[in-house]
DNA sequence: TTGAAAGCGCTAACAA
DNA sequence: TTGTTAGCGCTTTCAA
């Protein structure tokens, strides 16, 4: 491999002074009066020659990595990704490169991801968080990192949050299936702190209609089979359940695969499903579905986090909580068949 | 942000010198014959009082930056998803952080992240090529970068490619469609590079049969909705055809929709979808799929880098084409009905 | 308008 | 066995 020229080398090659390339090189060269011929030879030389900083000596000058460390539950899941990649074309038109690192879900590989990004001085974070991990946010808060909490938050953390409307678009598809004709609405989900609001927005309504709730609350790790196992004995042994209402994608798929299992009456079940899916649009019948805005949440994380990281911008982005509406997308699932 | 302490600073609070603290914290104390108690010492305070060396420092001074750079066609792809958090969990467990980026299979955006992880000093590359860009990757290979090249590789390049055996699946795929009776197989893939040997095996099968050939390549920039349109008139306008193979799971995804839309006599097409996805177990029919081995992929690139990365090898890693099988997952889609 | 030189935090050759 | 110090490549203050 080798060795590459360094900013000495080039100044060299062009007779003129580290300083002088430095500032060229960084677009001050108006700001600090360099000739314009000086500008103009530097650059196309640069040009031709196809001269490129190392950026690790520049960060380590600055101080600045132009890095940003996103964590997710996992990078599978299609929410995650979607967000993940629309936040990674604005980063990379601004001049930063997104690392993202899953934690699955789990506590101490959130933390040792956390560490592990901040060792490798991300300029900022983006994290989807989970049950436990207030205090490492709140070191990192501490620490002056500026950071954009996701998809669910801590109410006491005060920190700058992007999340959609989960308890009301629980509400409103438990609700849903009650005004399609449903009166025994089970509800399936995780045992995750992001879970906690759609628990609340079902068992919101539930209770305003007097109601029983009925929730299967299942462990994260679980995998797909198990998954289906589990769903499977719950509506079995809940012979009056007449819908269910799946906390995410990944139960949906679970939850359907059970239910064409069961076959029978089950198929005739009322369901809806937390986060669309391309499919359920072909599926038969069509699963009804609440859609989260991704593109927006995406761009508005991003461009929040930008802002803070943005050290011209003299006015300090204030800590709140941005909060998304959820779409209905109706289909035959959600109603008597 | 409070400014970190260097190792400068720790070793003054420890009185060692910055060498001996280097060292250890290199986990060189044995090898460099410095003293039990100093290690011990050293490595207990570090424990305590949580010091965190400077990546960056580290970077600059090694010459090494302890990651990977990964290239994919685009991370909300399922199959590159999976194929990241494969690599990322093992890249991880040795030290390396790896970076995903997304080509969106087009030839400048790749050209420009394959630059952009170079300039950010990353030690290796994976990538997920695409047409045109052999020469990038011939410089990259000039240039002594360690790399691998997966999904689809350039014969001419000598590169370490991991493929699967996309010809003979596809191969298989379409005589299995004739082996259920179907004589008249459209083939519907993408104008991929990544989709060559796909059409071959397609194209073997079906002369091998004296049968025509019936291809539809569509443009890989076209959305959910006009892919669903370009197949639903291809499928409208070659009356004849009694079943399709999709040459990529989005491909299915938009096939499925279009045939359903269709509905009436099309419902009976057989089907087979080159990719397996959690749903096609779900639907009725099933789709039959070709599974591809992604943990062994993933695993196998990540370790294989990994070794070329590993100075200590002294044996170099020579080019080779590590080719994995595919599975055909039979389901009802693919008989006749 | 340009140049010299001191750092940024770490590694490692060399000296002691 | 430990300490001194010269880089790694870049930015930026200060001086000229």
């Amino acid at each position: 491999m080798k060795k590459k020229r360094s900013i000495y080398d080039v100044a060299n090659e062009l007779q003129v002074s580290v300083t002088t390339l430095s500032f060229v090189l960084n677009g001050k060269g108006q700001e600090k009066r360099i000739s314009k011929e000086v500008i103009q030879k530097i650059e196309n030389y640069i040009k031709e020659t196809g001269y490129q900083p190392n950026h690790l000596g520049r960060s380590l000058s600055t101080g600045k990595s132009k890095t940003i460390g996103m964590i997710v539950g996992d990078i599978n899941n299609p929410f995650f990704s979607e967000v993940a990649s629309g936040i990674e074309k604005i980063a990379l038109k601004a001049g930063y490169t997104l690392i993202v690192a899953s934690s699955n879900n789990e506590l101490n590989q959130m933390k040792s991801v956390i560490k592990l990004l901040n060792d490798r001085n991300v300029d900022g974070f983006i994290i989807s968080p989970i049950a436990g991990i207030e205090e490492t946010l709140a070191d990192l808060k501490k620490e002056g990192k500026p950071m954009i909490i996701f998809n669910c938050f801590f109410p006491d953390l005060n920190t700058f949050n992007i999340v959609v409307d989960n308890k009301k678009g629980a509400f409103e598809a438990t609700r849903h299936l009650y005004e399609n004709g449903f009166r025994n609405i089970g509800f399936i989900t995780l045992n995750l702190y992001s879970q906690k609001e759609r628990i609340e927005g079902y068992t919101n309504f539930i209770e305003s209609q007097q109601l029983n709730t009925n929730i299967l609350k299942l462990p994260y790790e679980l995998n797909y089979e198990q998954i289906i196992n589990k769903i499977t004995s719950f509506i079995t042994s809940n012979d009056e359940l007449d819908s269910v209402f799946f906390s995410t994608n990944f139960l949906t798929l679970g939850g359907l695969k059970a239910i064409s299992r069961l076959g029978g009456k089950y198929a005739k079940m009322g369901i809806v499903s937390f986060d669309d899916h391309l499919l359920y649009d072909v599926l038969n019948p069509g699963i009804t579905a609440i859609k989260q805005p991704v593109k927006q949440i995406s761009a508005t994380i991003i461009n929040h986090l930008l802002s803070m990281l943005d050290k011209d911008a003299d006015k300090k982005v204030e800590p709140q909580t941005i909060m998304f509406p959820v779409e209905l997308i109706v289909r035959a699932s959600s109603s008597k068949r």
